[in-house]
Order: structure tokens, then sequence, then C-alpha cells
DNA sequence: CAGTGAGCGAGCTTCCGCTTGACTT
């Protein structure tokens, strides 16, 4: 029997480390933390020093409870937890809830899997650092408190079901802000000059484009300066040529390989950590939650090799990277390959492409800079002030290029440089085949993408490598945020040009605007943030988060008790809740759009129980108000008189079909023909208010279809129960419930008496594990 | 999920961070 239990977080970790510590070690995982607040209360005790009440969750038992059992018969137990905030608290709990005694327990920790380092590690035990554990409690408890007193306030004054916290909250603000910004951006003009010259070569002449220093306001400028060159000679002033590198990017960490997987793959946040989370699981890269930098002396010795069998010794450059985030707490790797020489490996598309991603910018890491050179060629106008500027670029040494190049989120850089310029002298007389002055416009702001409001919250230190992916998708589900794309519009600018001594004067036309996957807040978001920003600006500050950061670490440092500090901070907290409650009122965001022509009542845009809606009438009015929800799309900042008098036709009758009434309308779930009791949801392009008694017809017989072709098997003795083909597979569906085919069973085989069987020996549904469900 | 919305009032909702399966329709 082993006579040492060694515990990490990871199962993955486990399996590593088993193989380097040999056979007197069994190691297990926690699987995360294995005690928390309960989910159903406060269960903080905010009038005797703030005492969490901790409880294992119940998915968590069947883990503790074995590892109980193991450490019992253990003569050591190792808690090998991560060297983090988070990770030393796990391990107090592991102490906590398995009982175990300070002599029989020794903490160690590592940062890198190696089999050195884990060897170094069980030298150099050490025991739980208390302080650091308090100011997890501390971190724990804030955004308990927070969350818990926050939400119910969003719940009386704006919606049921709301949720408020430190993180999600600052991330809704960066977006509504941003659209605001947006909304208020006044694009301006200017007029870009071109040139294209021609410059003689031994036997042909070659085009360089060159552009003029200093942009025109108006139009007038700029029609005024092509004039000026009709007449004008062109002659270059000064040739300047200077050298330029440029460095790779660090290994990547969470956040960065996000970022990156969406520029250069498309990938969504989430779906590049299920991507990693598989890589991890098979062993082919480190950890992927990290905000580390850091590669382990085996990686970069690895790396080294690979580069330099594959493309020479000259390629090699050893780096050591540095984390410039101070919110960091580096208790991984970076994400990197476990094995640098395998350059690809084998798995799904998804899968090769990302390894791939990380394998380029492991290697890119470690090699040396690209050595480029810059050229500068001005040019002089013989009856203007104004200098045109050439600019090229050569790469002299390609260095970390051969392999990656970080992407930016810039999406059109108006730089315009060339590549190699042509060799050229100082008093050369050139000949300006075109002149051409090009209306450009400024730019607001981009919406932000998942990853880019990544890159912003882990910039402002809000969140973390295992939180990124979860609250995105949190204030998605709560309808703070959407993801959506926008089309882009049609713009008009002036383009005039010089060529053959004469000017053209045109008018042309552009696309502009269009963005994929941009987060857009919704009225909910809005109405949400605007409410939150002005009753509790504290927590809603950018730097809130920086702040409490400062004192957790004060508290890790032994300088300050933890429940001194959440003392401090809770009690003006709570105070500004309560009177936050007296004294505002609800949130509807409401507006008045006008007045119904038949009736004069006032028609009004608000948000509702379940979102946002337009309402005829008020509720002190004789007659009941009359509501309709608002279309997908459309919000209360732009919905207008006649769309909302319109939504007040429906329900709509359109016709017979089959002798039933076919009748249109918007439901919960967007617009539906109903017919004999039956929904069917109208497509992306139907306008309820317009759809035709035909189209209705077609949509109809056209789910039916998709209805039949689902349908596996019917049983005519027993119409309520069918064989049908689903997302998972096939199942039983009898009475609006759902049953698991076993798999040794083929369904479409199935007979009534085995069906009934399954249903009788399917388990009954217990709400007593994990999240609950809606009703 | 099921095609509402006022008002009445009971009973529900909610946080962030650490980690994977169990389970779904």
């Amino acid at each position: 029997m082993a006579e040492n239990l060694v515990i990490v977080e990871s199962p993955a970790k486990a399996k590593t480390i088993e193989k380097f510590l040999g056979k007197d070690f069994i190691v297990k995982s926690s699987f995360g933390h294995i005690r928390d607040l309960s989910p159903k209360d406060l269960s903080v005790d905010v009038d005797h020093d703030f005492k969490p009440q901790y409880e294992i969750p119940s998915d968590k038992k069947k883990t503790v409870a074995e590892l109980k059992k193991l450490a019992k018969k253990a003569k050591t137990v190792w808690l090998a937890t991560d060297e983090d905030r988070e990770g030393e608290a796990i391990s107090w709990h592991l102490a906590e809830a398995l009982g175990l005694s300070d002599e029989k327990t020794k903490r160690i920790v590592f940062h890198e899997i190696t089999k050195s380092a884990i060897l170094d590690a069980v030298e150099n035990p050490r025991g739980i650092d208390y302080h650091l554990v308090d100011a997890q409690q501390a971190r724990r408890v804030l955004d308990r408190l927070v969350g818990f007193e926050l939400s119910p306030v969003l719940w009386k004054k704006v919606k049921p079901a709301l949720s408020a916290g430190r993180v999600q909250s600052v991330a809704v603000r960066l977006i509504v802000e941003r659209e605001e910004e947006i909304k208020n951006f006044k694009p301006e003009s200017s007029y870009k000059v071109t040139a294209v010259f021609e410059i003689k070569k031994d036997g042909g002449t070659s085009n360089v484009e060159a552009e003029l220093q200093n942009r025109f306001k108006t139009k007038k400028e700029a029609v005024a300066f092509l004039q000026k060159c009709i007449s004008a000679q062109y002659t270059i002033e000064s040739v300047e040529k200077k050298p330029a590198k440029k460095s790779p990017a660090p290994p990547f960490t969470t956040s960065t390989l996000q970022q990156e997987a969406s520029r250069k793959l498309g990938f969504s946040v989430s779906k590049t950590m299920v991507i990693a989370q598989q890589l991890y699981e098979s062993g082919k890269i480190t950890y992927m939650r990290t905000d580390s930098v850091n590669l382990s002396n085996l990686a970069i010795g690895m790396a080294k090799k690979v580069i330099a069998g594959t493309y020479g010794e000259d390629y090699v450059k050893t780096r050591k990277y540095k984390t410039k985030s101070k919110s960091a707490q580096e208790a991984h790797e970076a994400i990197r390959p476990t094995y640098l020489d395998n350059q690809t490996i084998s798995g799904d598309s998804s899968q090769q492409r990302l390894y791939e991603l990380i394998w380029k910018r492991t290697i890119a890491s470690q090699m040396s800079d690209a050595q480029l050179e810059k050229t500068t060629i001005k040019i002089g106008v013989s009856t203007a002030g104004e200098k045109f500027i050439a600019r090229g670029e050569v790469i002299k040494f390609d260095g970390f290029l051969k392999v990656y190049m970080e992407s930016t989120d810039d999406e059109d850089s108006s730089e315009s440089t060339k590549g190699l310029l042509p060799p050229v002298k100082v008093g050369e007389k050139l000949n300006a085949k075109e002149i051409y002055a090009i209306q450009r416009f400024t730019q607001s702001p981009p919406r932000y993408t998942e990853a880019s409001l990544v890159k912003k919250l882990e910039e402002l230190g809000i969140g973390r490598p295992s939180t990124y992916a979860p609250t995105i998708s949190t204030i998605q589900k709560r309808g703070y945020v959407e993801k959506a794309d926008k089309k882009g519009t049609e713009r008009k600018y002036d383009f005039i040009s010089l060529s053959d001594g004469k000017i053209k004067e045109e008018v042309k036309k552009e696309k502009t605007g269009y963005e994929k996957a941009k987060l857009f807040p919704t009225d909910i978001g809005t109405i949400v943030n605007n409410f939150l920003v002005q009753y509790f600006d504290k927590v809603l500050d950018y730097n809130f988060t920086a702040g409490v950061e400062k004192e957790f670490d004060e508290i890790a440092e032994g300088k300050k008790a933890w429940n001194e500090m959440i003392k401090e901070f809770y009690k003006p907290f709570h105070d500004n809740v309560e009177e936050t409650l007296e004294k505002s009122k609800k949130q509807s965001g409401e507006r008045l759009l006008g007045q119904d022509p038949e009736t004069g009542k006032n028609v009004f845009a608000k948000i509702g129980r379940y979102g946002p809606i337009v309402q005829i009438g008020e509720s002190n009015d004789e007659e009941k108000p009359k509501f309709a929800g608002l279309k997908k799309g459309r919000s209360i900042e732009d919905v207008t008189l006649e769309e909302a008098l319109d939504m007040f036709k429906l329900p709509r009758t359109i016709g017979k079909y089959e002798d039933e009434d076919m009748v249109v309308a918007i439901g919960r779930f967007g617009p539906y023909v109903r017919h004999a009791g039956k929904f069917y949801a109208l497509g992306k392009t139907d306008d309820p208010i317009t759809v035709t008694p035909e189209r209705a017809i077609e949509i109809i017989e056209a789910k039916r279809k998709a209805d039949k072709e689902k349908t596996i098997k019917e049983f005519k003795e027993d119409p309520s129960l069918k064989i049908l083909n689903g997302r998972y597979g096939a199942y039983i569906s009898k009475d609006k419930k759902n049953y698991r085919i076993p798999k040794n069973k083929d369904p479409k085989e199935l007979t009534l008496e085995e069906c009934l069987e399954i249903i009788e020996k399917a388990p009954k549904k217990t709400n007593t594990g994990g999240k609950r469900r809606k009703k």
C-alpha cells in the first residue's frame, strides 16, 4: 500500500505526476474547490465577523469521501494544489474537510510539471499559508456579498432573475459605454493625397506610390493643391535608410490564446477553451488556464533543439518572458505543446489548428528578431510646400517571422508601407503619372468582440483565466449583451484625380461599418448598467477590482485581518443597498413614442416582465392597456410609433387552411403561425404584418415534413408514445417527457412493450443534486 | 421552455473561481 497520498487539482495533472513519483506515492485530484458557501443563501454571518458557512457541494461529496478514505490509510498527505490564493485555499479546505492533522500533512508547490520540479518540491515542504487562505476568504466573501445583495435590488427595481457582480457588471459596463461612444461619434473627413511616380530604372520604368505628408480638411483645399500640381516638377529631396527590428510575442496565456484563436481561426472564446481542454487531457499541451508567460527550462531546451534543427543556429534566441499584468498569480507555465518536436498532431481539424497555433507561437518566442530595413523617400513639389513621402520596408533576416506573426485588432490599418523601393538618388527628377485625393473618414472605436473584451478585462485586472469564458456566456445568458453581425451601410466619398494635366471630380460609393460577431448591449443591459452606475458607482468603477486586490495582497502578507477589510467595505455598501431600495424608482426605461391616432392614447416602449414591449394606454385608464413584445433586433431606443402600432394589429387571422384558421402573432420565441392548435415559427425574412396565407401554408407543410423525418417510430396502440430522433440521437417521448434508449438496443426495432419497460425503469428525476432546473 | 405582460402575492431568481464529467432533446 502507498504510504504517501498526493492531492492536486486536476486529474490529468495527477496522472502525469504519478509517473514521476514512483510506487510509494498515490496521486489523486480534488477537481478544484471541494467546499464553498451554500448557493441558496448568503452563508456569510454579517453580524459576527463575516464568518463564512462552508459546505461540501453535492457533486463533490463522492470525491471528498474517497480522498478521506485514502488519507486515513496514508502516512503522509501531500497537498500539492496550485501556489496561488485559490490553490492555497483548496489545500486548507482539504485539510479541514479530510480532518488532516498538522503532523501528517505537508504542503508542496511547483510551477511546472517536470520531474525535477516535482522532486524538488517534495524535498521542500512547508505548512499551509493561512494569510494567503484569508486573502482568498476575503475575495470569496466580498464577491458573495456584492453579488447576493446587488442582484435582489435588480429583481425589485428592474426585472426578476437578473444578476450583478464585481466582474460581470463591469464587463457589461464596458460594452454599454462603448455603444454610447459609437452613437455619439461624429465622423470627420479629410482628403488624403497619393501620387504615383514613375521611376526610370535601367531599361524600364517602375511605379512608386507616395502619400502627401499632410491631409486636407476640405475638398476645396484638395482641389487647389491638385491644381498647383498641374505645372509642378517633382524632385527627390532625401533618401533615408534605417535598420529596424521586430521581436516575437511571448508564449500564450489563456487571454492571448483566446485573442489569437479568435483573430486567426475565428473561434469563440468558449470554443477555444473546449478544444484546449481536449488537447490538455490528451497530454498534447500544458495547462490551458494560466496567466503566466513563463516557459520551463525543459521547454526552452526543447525549443532550441527544434529551431536549430529545422531552421539553423542563426534562428535561435533564448528568451525569458516576464508577465506585465500585476494581477497575475503565475501558478502554471505558459500554454505550450508538451513535446515541441511534434509540429502537428492527430485529432480533428479544430484541435490540429489550435495546436499548430500554440506550437508556432511557442517556437517563435524562442527565435531571433527579424531584421528589417526601412526606407523613406521625400519628394518635393516645385509649386507647393507640401512633400510626398514614399515608404518601403525590406526584410534582411526573417528570424521568427519564418514561423509566426501576431495579428492585430486593427480592422483597416491605412499604413501604406510597400515592399522594396527602387534605388533612387537625391536630386533626381520624377514624373507623376497620376495624383489623386480621396476623402477618408475617421472611425468610431470598434465594438468589442468576445476576445477583445477578454483583453480589456485582463488589462483592468478583472476576472481570471478560468472565468473569462464563463463571464462572457453569463452576460449573454442574462440578456445584457448579444453577439451579432452588423450590416454595413453605403457611404459616398469624393475622389478627385489629376492625370494628363486634367482634374476630374467624382463621387464614389463604398461599404462601411460591416461588423461580424460583435457584442451589442440590449435594452435590459443598458437599463441595468445605467441604474448600477448611478447608485453603485464604487463597485462599478473600473478600478474597484484593482483596489480590492491591493487589500487582498495586504491580507496575504499578514498586514491586515480579512474580516476587517470586509467590514470597512460592507458597512457603506450595505447602507447604500438599503437606501437605494428605499429611494430609487422602478427602472422601466419607458419612452413615449406618441399617440395612437384612433384612440388618442399614449404609446410607450418599455421593459416588461419578459423583456422589451410596446404599450398602448396607461394602467390607470378605464380600459386595460394593451401590450406587444418588441421584434428581435429592435430596441426601446429606436422603435418607431408606426412599428409599434403595426404590432397591435396582431394577432391577425390571415385565412383558412384545411378548414382551420391561420393566426399570425409574435410570441415569446418570435413570430409564429398558429393552426389547429399547433405553433409554427415564421422564418427570419417573414414579416408577421405582411405574411401571406400561401407562405403560411408553406411554413406549416415544411414543419410537418421535418417532424415526420424526426419520427423514427409510432405506435397505433398508444399515440402518445413516439420514438424520435433528436440532437443526441434517438429517444422515446411520452406525455412531454423524454427517455433515453439503452445503447445496446436498436431504436427501430423497439416494441411498445419494450418502450414502456424503459419508461418504467427510467430513474425518477431528483432535484437534489447540482443545479435545479426552472419549471 | 411555450406564445405572457396591469394588479394581487407567494416563491423563485443571484456572486466568482477552482475543476471535470453526467446529462441533456
